[in-house]
DNA sequence: AACACGGGGAA
DNA sequence: TTCCCAGTGTT
């Protein structure tokens, strides 16, 4: 780790006010009591996508039951597992476990004492080597996980996604730049604790936050777009029903208004969800159609949605008796002229030829 | 780069 | 319901 000590003012900053702010007595937990490195470890291992709330008792019971390395290195695995049992991720027992007899039998129970060497034990990535070297052995490696990342990504106002390599390493040495170098495991104790604690994932305490002066996003009013992520977590279901009206010469557009997704982009009418074609014609458009016909379904992918579209084309003899609403009559030598998402595009590219 | 891997707290 | 948590290993 060549990188050098970031001395710009906002970095100065950020390091001297969270330090400032760290009362190490705020967030008693057991793991933090000692510098034992296999306990350590082991805490850090049961931290991993999980919260420290839910971590506590297993964690009191499993040093109950395995104290010392020796202890869990000459356990049966399925003794291992059964005080894992119903923490979840239980490769992450198998693997300590695993270590734990590679450590004990082979290094001779001497646990690795650099960053290369702990990234090498099965279950320990970049997060937890950088946790253990710099908690147990004072090491200035800078963690790394989800908190710091909203946290980073907030202050400095970095959309960049965070589930990407060049992501990952972005932040990397950002952090490894601001880390105090005089107390690594405080800082990064003191990182994890604000990102926890105060720029929490929702409604974060800004209101109290001592890094709000100078923080980008809070300024710019971006902290709900902040951390960015690549890869959006399950796409949400969305059904729409699209009706396309058309005497022949012309068919009816409609325009999205502002506040729902495309906003201000036109598009074919949509039938509410539960309605009946027929029915929502005639009331709400004074049109009786000579023929309905299912055309097509389409599905289209958005950020967050995962769209479900159908679409219906309803003949009619004349647009005399259509009620006056938001919709427009369109002539089709014109259509171009209107601005439509691609999901709409998808359909004028294959009906409109 | 994408995916599997668990269970639970909070909004 | 949805989000996300002191992430890592595999393909």
């Amino acid at each position: 780790m060549t990188v050098p000590i970031a001395t710009d003012q906002k970095s100065l900053f950020f390091r001297d006010r969270l330090m400032d702010w760290h009362r190490p007595e705020d967030r008693p937990l057991p793991w933090k009591e000692n510098k034992d490195i296999y306990l350590i470890w082991l805490s850090e291992i049961m931290l991993q996508q999980t919260r420290t709330g839910q971590v506590t008792p297993y964690y009191k019971r499993f040093t109950g039951r395995f104290p010392v390395l020796e202890s869990l290195a000459t356990a049966e695995e399925e003794d291992v597992m059964h005080y894992w049992q119903g923490l979840g991720y239980y490769n992450r027992a198998r693997n300590l476990h695993r270590a734990a007899k590679y450590i004990y039998f082979d290094l001779e129970g001497k646990f690795p004492s650099d960053y290369p060497s702990w990234l090498a034990i099965p279950g320990v990535g970049p997060y937890t080597a950088a946790a253990i070297t710099s908690f147990a052995l004072g090491l200035p490696h800078a963690v790394l996980d989800g908190n710091v990342f909203r946290l980073l990504s907030r202050y400095f106002g970095i959309f960049d996604p965070i589930d990407t390599g060049a992501g990952k390493k972005l932040f990397q040495q950002l952090a490894d730049q601001l880390i105090d170098r005089n107390n690594p495991a405080q800082f990064n104790q003191a990182i994890m604790d604000f990102g926890a604690t105060i720029c929490k994932p929702q409604n974060p305490l800004c209101d109290i936050c001592p890094l709000q002066s100078k923080c980008i996003a809070f300024i710019e009013g971006t902290i709900g777009q902040l951390p960015v992520k690549k890869r959006s977590v399950a796409r949400k279901k969305l059904v729409l029903n699209y009706l396309h009206i058309t005497d022949g010469e012309a068919f009816l557009l409609w325009r999205r208004p502002p506040g729902s997704i495309w906003p201000g982009l036109y598009e074919l009418p949509s039938l509410p969800e539960d309605t009946e074609v027929n029915a929502h014609l005639k009331k709400e458009m004074g049109l009786i159609p000579t023929e309905v016909k299912k055309v097509t379904q389409l599905k289209h992918q958005l950020t967050h949605r995962e769209i479900t579209a159908t679409f219906y084309r309803v003949q009619i003899s004349d647009f005399k008796r259509l009620k006056k609403g938001d919709w427009i009559l369109v002539k089709y030598k014109n259509f171009t002229k209107f601005a439509v998402h691609r999901l709409m595009k998808k359909y004028f590219h294959i009906f409109m030829d």
